[in-house]
DNA sequence: TGTGAATTTAATGTCAGACAATTAAAGTCC
DNA sequence: GGACTTTAATTGTCTGACATTAAATTCACA
């Protein structure tokens, strides 16, 4: 593990590089200690910064976790589930702002993963979780709800379905689609009867999952999955429209 | 954007969390030129190596770019999907690897999530999709193929599938869950009999997708899992009636 | 006047050495 | 034997310096 070839660019890029490669093979176990920076300097023949700044790349990406004191150093931390939704709940809201993808786009591909939970949450989803699904439809239908209070107890609504399928990796993977949706979401304002129609799409969904109808509950995300991209395409073209001989339209971002 | 509490734990991790938070909530936009590491040390009143541990922080998630001379600097950089694509993959290898999550598990969640594809891939696919498909199951069909090679081929027509459905977002999600599997299949010796079967399948996805038949693809990918789970399930009992009495199972892990 | 080479300049990359802060273990005293 | 003190190891941070890079500028020369 002490390859460093003479290139001296980026040092610390591919000593971080190095030690992942280590983990990633399983050369470096979880919850094992890596030397202390002052040998991993011996080690790589370079200044004690330049190990640090190799070992801040890897906590940046939870691959290591520091601990001061006497018996204190980097450990190879282990990857939880909740780590690993942040950092893909980072990742995809930053592609999605950053690359002009399109709501239509992000949409298609959050119904379309949602929609392979069904099947399996349909069977194996619990009181609990239909009770939060109700919780949910529950607070949709108060009248003061902000948009953004709206949106937050949407993307609540579809995590239980999720979480309903009893597939940690699953629940995982879906995190990132639905919440990363929400800076676009958030974008739309809906009135009143928009969101009687969603709430009353909801409860269809929250039913098809209590009589345990996989395809019902399928059935359910695709109308919602209609419904959202109707609603979010004549708002847009009101909102460009609106926006005709004042400014060009920019597509996206937010406008505070 | 110049937060830092008096709390002196971490200033670096502080410093990158201020620095990100400004990227996500869209105060720095792309390619926008950031401070000076002298300047940012002034600003947040930390030295320059604290600065530039933080800098590592965020260049490590691929949120900044660093440039050396003149006019150089650090820039917000543009989050590619092949970037994201990498790092989804590191996360999505890891936390399976660390975490003990069972092949039956992350294999469901991966069928689970490509039958989401299956529809629109149908619908959408083009003549390269297909050609892409149809040249991975001949070399699959070959007789002096490694499991290694014959997994990786697996991975392409799969791969060939999902981007047949023309939506980066649900290519990008799929990449992590397709490619993490790789290290949990590259366990399994496939026999002859295996290859042929799984060969069998492939094909007939790839006849249900030139038929733009979705539905047939949607039953194909389900019976490859099947397929999958028995296959994997009877090398594992193989395995751990092997080591009985030898060592404990353990579960998971390369044996190289 | 125009062009190409040399110089300047501003920035990151790296280094060396030091001190502060923290924490566990070893040692000491009652 | 238990509570307190000391010690040692390690990370966190700072200072100052030099090396390296690349763009901008200057300047000589045709």
């Amino acid at each position: 593990m002490k390859i460093d070839p003479s290139n001296p660019a980026d040092l610390s890029a591919q000593i971080a590089t190095a030690i992942r490669d280590a983990i990633v093979g399983g050369r470096l176990i979880v919850d094992q200690r890596l030397p202390s920076e002052a040998e991993l300097a011996e080690q790589f023949e370079v200044s004690r910064p330049t190990v640090r700044e190799a070992l801040k790349r890897l906590a940046a990406q939870s691959l290591i976790r520091t601990q001061r004191g006497a018996t204190g150093g980097a450990f190879v931390n282990r990857l939880s589930f909740p780590d690993a939704y942040d950092q893909q709940i980072t990742t995809s809201t930053l592609l999605l702002s950053m690359n002009a993808v399109s709501f239509e786009t992000a949409c298609e591909a959050r119904y379309a993963l949602e929609r392979a939970c069904a099947p399996l949450s349909a069977k194996r989803r619990t009181a609990d979780h239909l009770a939060n699904m109700r919780a949910e439809i529950h607070r949709q239908a108060q009248p003061g709800l902000t948009d953004e209070a709206f949106c937050a107890s949407d993307v609540a609504f579809h995590r239980a379905l999720v979480d309903g399928a009893a597939n940690p990796v699953l629940s995982y993977q879906l995190a990132g689609a639905v919440e990363a949706m929400q800076p676009l979401m958030n974008m739309i304002t809906f009135t009143a009867r928009d969101r009687a129609r969603i709430v009353a799409l909801h409860e269809d969904i929250a039913n098809a999952a209590e009589e345990r109808d996989g395809m019902a509950v399928t059935a359910g995300l695709s109308a919602l999955e209609a419904e959202t991209q109707e609603l979010a395409q004549s708002v847009f073209a009101a909102r460009s429209a609106r926006n005709t001989g004042k400014n060009e339209a920019s597509g996206l971002g937010p406008e505070k």
